[in-house]
DNA sequence: CTATTAAAATAACAAGTGTTGTTAAAAAGC
DNA sequence: GCTTTTTAACAACACTTGTTATTTTAATAG
């Protein structure tokens, strides 16, 4: 009897994905995500309770996303912390809204920067083990500092005020971990 | 003949200026501001062309505010940049919205990092020749670095990533400097 | 073919935004 | 007191936002 739906929560989702990582989170409202999609803006709501319930789809999305990332991110780094700082600096290059979205926004607060690097894999965890086992007296501290300054690199790039390459970037990384880890 | 104005400059740029402050750069729209101030929109658009006039003057009382407040901050580290930095990161976990719009968001962009952290007196200049006089071979790149380091730290601040008293940013900040310096 | 039923579209509401005529008020000079 | 001139207020316009009531549409069961 029902009517068969046309507009589905894969798609929804999808564009609304889609428009925070090319138009920014704050763009991603009902209608312009229904235009987007081609369709009136009722279907947001049949599937969502209300656009709260989108944008943390959207969140969730952009974080397997960067999980994603990572994940493919080439891994040639010699040091602890490495590949993952690359990836994280060059995602906050390419994809800038995205980035800030899950590092920098109020709406970031939903998880914790631990969090959304640890993901499932233990990426965090697998780091400090490395560490570790090059004889490093407090790989968790040593963490902490790495993670501030890959962190501060990434904002910076944000604003304009880093522009080092990937390879520079490789550099400076094992040059701090250098500094750091003694 | 005119009649004597009851709403100044004054009062609508300080009053803007404080709900910045308090209630963050967003929440600056021309209604609040009036409503804070006690008077219509009217004589905001009698002093200011619009609106973006009104936010570029909030945004240069802000960049003068910081430096106002670096100017009285405690100075008693021992290194380069330690002064600095302890007073940026300070700033951002004393004033997150104020620092959010001078060193995070797009209207930041305004002026770089850089230009606001030099201020008129040249605090940048400042610390990178103390660095040289410490026979520091790169100072420049030292200043980058440690610069990177506690950018990190005041952006991790905002998001709750970062929760060191000043005392513990204080040793960090020797330690950071130590290290990247030698 | 019709009745049922869910989906989608239309359109509207209420609240918010920047902005702008028009009107009222007040002060100073004649 | 009257006119002039500036300031301020009121109200409205045109737009955007989330949300929702109502209507239309389409698919299927009988």
């Amino acid at each position: 009897m029902p009517r068969k739906e046309s507009v589905t929560e894969e798609m929804i989702l999808n564009t609304a994905f889609e428009m925070a990582k090319t138009e920014g989170f704050e763009n991603v409202t009902a209608r312009k995500v229904s235009a987007a999609v081609g369709c009136s803006t009722q279907p947001i709501f049949r599937v969502y309770e209300n656009m709260e319930g989108l944008l943390v789809a959207v969140y969730e999305k952009a974080s397997q996303y960067f999980l994603d990332y990572f994940k493919e991110y080439d891994k040639s780094s010699l040091i602890p912390f490495g590949d993952l700082g690359l990836a994280y600096i060059s995602f906050a290059k390419e994809e800038k809204n995205l980035f800030k979205l899950l590092f920098v926004s109020d709406f970031s607060k939903k998880k914790s920067m631990y969090e959304l690097l640890n993901g499932n894999e233990g990426n965090v965890v697998r780091e400090i083990n490395l560490a570790r086992q090059r004889q490093c007296k407090d790989p968790e501290g040593l963490f902490m500092k790495m993670w501030i300054f890959i962190h501060g690199a990434a904002c910076m790039s944000l604003t304009g005020d880093y522009d080092l390459d990937n390879a520079q970037t490789s550099e400076l990384l094992v040059a701090s971990y250098a500094a750091f880890s003694r």
